[in-house]
DNA sequence: ACTAGAAGGACCC
DNA sequence: ATCCAGGGTCCTTCTCGC
């Protein structure tokens, strides 16, 4: 409630900022974005095949798995205060995901909560990993129950794969549902089996040798007409009954279960490949799952909603196809679009995809360049369509806490010391990173969240290093509510700022090698800004000492902006002194930049730094830069005499001496 | 070795 | 049908001096 108020207020003032601007601004917005869009749309790339898997329910369904009485009832997965997940039943209910348990109660009497048990859940995990890598080694997993694959390299030996390799038995509950990992001949160790077996999930088996050789199918001729699949779309999938086994008899060693006489063939198609990987995720683990197929990530991960649960969806790989997907796609499915977002949108009457265009001038001037950029790539239904290796290990890591309200100073002291020293285990236990910032969080009983961070001069990973540090940022909060005590519903310690790794240091290094001394174009670059400053556009006579990189935009009356930002289309940056085009001198506002001079490069914001006597770099195009501020112009070359090059740094310029 | 840091949010699962 | 755990990532805004 208080919530929604606040993003009215947001909405209302950018709305009246919007009131304020000329139709010719609109205008250069729409320009500016049809510009952008025209070469947007030379990006649509359908070479790839990219699945998204999703599993249905997982923590709930690994709960019903493992205990039947609660197949048929409605639970959910969590706590009291707050649930994980819920089961198909109690979503019946409106009982959803991150949904206060007292309230699920409300709509739900019934419902059962079970307590979650991650360790169970990452060890399900494992398996399902274990059949997903099988159609993509380099899957990427997004959380335990997610992943994104790569199915192109697949599909392509899926079509010399014999019919054998393409089946399975079906699934039973009563009969042996082990399956050989080699038949797909795409993995050829048995990592995927003793991930499997050595995981602790019991009730997980394979298939041994011996039963093996018994099991497949070897007579192409079984085909049955009959095909039983869940999902809507007609399947190629065929049951097979295998005459060699339904004579069999036997066991299966492992499961200690009859072998199943049915069998199903897969096709080599994507789908059938798509199914029979779900397939037998369903045999290792009785759990189901769904997904997307399409050509990048972004389709495939809306795309395994279509058909949930247990179910597929596939996009055709065609221009048409996927701007008719997306036209009426509601913009709350696009993933980073969330409840703030959606509700911000559809003041402006941006609701499904198509309105992402509809509307791209009010959006292009209401958002960042990076923002606006993906809501017009979006709305083409484009996406990345290369996995990226998570290669750098996380950024941060936390430890957080929630209790009923404490305020006692020694309690918390004494919380926020166990919190330490926990997260102290966490960064030795993740490859000893050694982290600079300390953050303290704190969520008072009033739901109000604060965090205090204090960077430290040397990356530490001590949990008495990280105490000090912690306890004197809650000192200080406690100090600066003393009228009333503080108390709190919530404590957290975060670890953030990691020592880069030798890699990334060494790249960087050679970036400023080769840019070491002043290239031609970073000379004619600082001439073209000398040449700024000396034209009518310039005025001269504002105070010194600053010069400036790039000349303000008139997009908006400077000191009435708000929200400008962003790698891009457009800069933010900390501006000492900045002239508008009227002459005026405008001190200490953040400025929009529309435009770099020439100059401005792509590369590594500081490659264009000059080693001598500025320092000027330009903020990438590429929207992956983090923020602006952060790797923005240090945005005067100034002129002068005088020292420090940034008009802030602290008396002791020798650290950007290196300049 | 490092180009700022701190605070706050949105969002994801 | 309401403000929520705990682990994260990423983005944005503000402050900083004389």
């Amino acid at each position: 409630m208080k919530k929604d108020k606040e993003i009215l207020k947001k909405v209302t003032a950018l709305k009246e900022e919007l009131a304020a601007v000329s139709e010719a601004h609109l205008e250069a917005c729409m320009n500016k974005a049809n510009a952008l869009l025209s070469s947007l749309y030379q990006q649509y790339d359908f070479t790839r095949t990219i699945v998204h898997m999703d599993m249905d329910a997982f923590y709930a369904a690994v709960e019903m798995r493992d205990n039947p009485s609660l197949a048929n009832i409605p639970m959910a997965v969590g706590g009291e205060d707050m649930l994980s997940t819920s089961n198909y039943i109690a979503r019946r209910y409106g009982v959803r995901a991150a949904m206060p348990g007292f309230i699920a109660r409300k709509l739900c009497a019934d419902l059962v909560i079970v307590p979650t048990d991650m360790a169970k859940y990452s060890a399900v995990s494992r398996v399902i990993r274990s059949v997903l890598s099988q159609y993509d080694p380099n899957m990427t997993p997004l959380s335990l129950d997610e992943a994104y694959m790569d199915f192109t390299d697949h599909l392509v030996k899926r079509r010399e794969l014999d019919d054998q390799s393409r089946t399975f038995p079906e699934f039973s509950e009563t009969m042996c549902r082990c399956e050989p990992e080699e038949r797909l001949g795409v993995v050829s160790s048995t990592e995927g089996i003793s991930s499997a077996v050595g995981d602790g999930v019991a009730d997980v088996p394979n298939l041994n040798e011996d039963n093996l050789q018994n099991s497949v199918a070897t007579d192409d001729t079984r085909i049955l007409p009959s095909a039983t699949n869940s999902d809507t779309e007609p399947s190629e999938a065929r049951i097979m009954k295998d005459t060699t086994v339904s004579t069999d008899t036997s066991q299966c060693p492992r499961c200690n279960m009859p072998h199943n006489p049915k069998r199903i063939l897969f096709d080599v198609g994507v789908e059938d490949a798509v199914r029979e990987m779900r397939h037998r995720i369903h045999l290792k683990t009785r759990l189901t799952a769904s997904a997307g197929i399409a050509a990048n990530c972004l389709l495939a991960k809306i795309c395994s909603d279509q058909n949930k649960p247990n179910g597929q969806y596939m996009l055709p790989f065609t221009v048409d196809a996927v701007q008719d997907f997306m036209k009426d796609l509601p913009v709350r499915k696009v993933p980073g679009v969330g409840k703030v977002s959606e509700r911000q949108l559809a003041a402006f009457d941006v609701k499904v995809c198509s309105d992402f265009y509809k509307h791209r001038d009010v959006l292009y001037f209401l958002y960042s360049g990076g923002m606006f950029e993906y809501f017009l790539s979006v709305y083409l239904g484009l996406g990345a369509n290369r996995l990226s290796k998570n290669e750098d290990g996380p950024k941060s890591k936390s430890v957080e806490r929630t209790f009923r309200g404490m305020s006692d100073p020694d309690q918390l002291r004494t919380l926020c010391h166990e919190l330490s020293l926990e997260l102290a285990e966490d960064l030795k236990s993740a490859k000893n990173l050694q982290g600079k910032t300390v953050t303290l969080k704190i969520k008072l009983v009033t739901f109000e969240v604060k965090t205090r961070s204090q960077s430290l001069p040397t990356a530490t990973n001590d949990g008495e290093d990280i105490y000090n540090v912690a306890n004197q940022l809650l000192t200080t909060e406690m100090k600066n509510c003393s009228s009333k005590p503080l108390k709190l519903r919530l404590m957290g310690v975060r670890m953030s700022n990691f020592t880069t790794s030798d890699s990334k240091q060494q790249k960087l290094k050679v970036i400023r090698d080769t840019n070491s001394t002043p290239s031609d174009k970073r000379i004619s670059f600082l001439d073209k800004i000398e040449a700024e400053r000396k034209s009518e556009k310039v005025n001269q006579s504002c105070n010194e000492p600053l010069g400036l990189l790039a000349y303000m935009s008139t997009d908006k009356p400077i000191g009435t902006t708000s929200n400008i930002s962003n790698a891009g289309r457009n800069v933010s940056t900390k501006l000492s002194s900045v002239w508008d085009e009227s002459g005026d001198v405008t001190t200490r506002k953040t400025g929009k930049i529309i435009e770099l001079l020439e100059g401005a490069s792509n590369t590594d914001p500081w490659s264009l730094a000059d080693s001598t006597s500025s320092s000027v770099a330009t903020i990438p195009s590429d929207s992956t830069v983090k923020t602006a501020t952060k790797y923005g112009p240090l945005d005067f070359y100034r002129s002068s005499k005088s020292g420090a090059l940034d008009p802030w740094a602290k008396d002791d310029s020798s650290s950007l001496g290196g300049f």
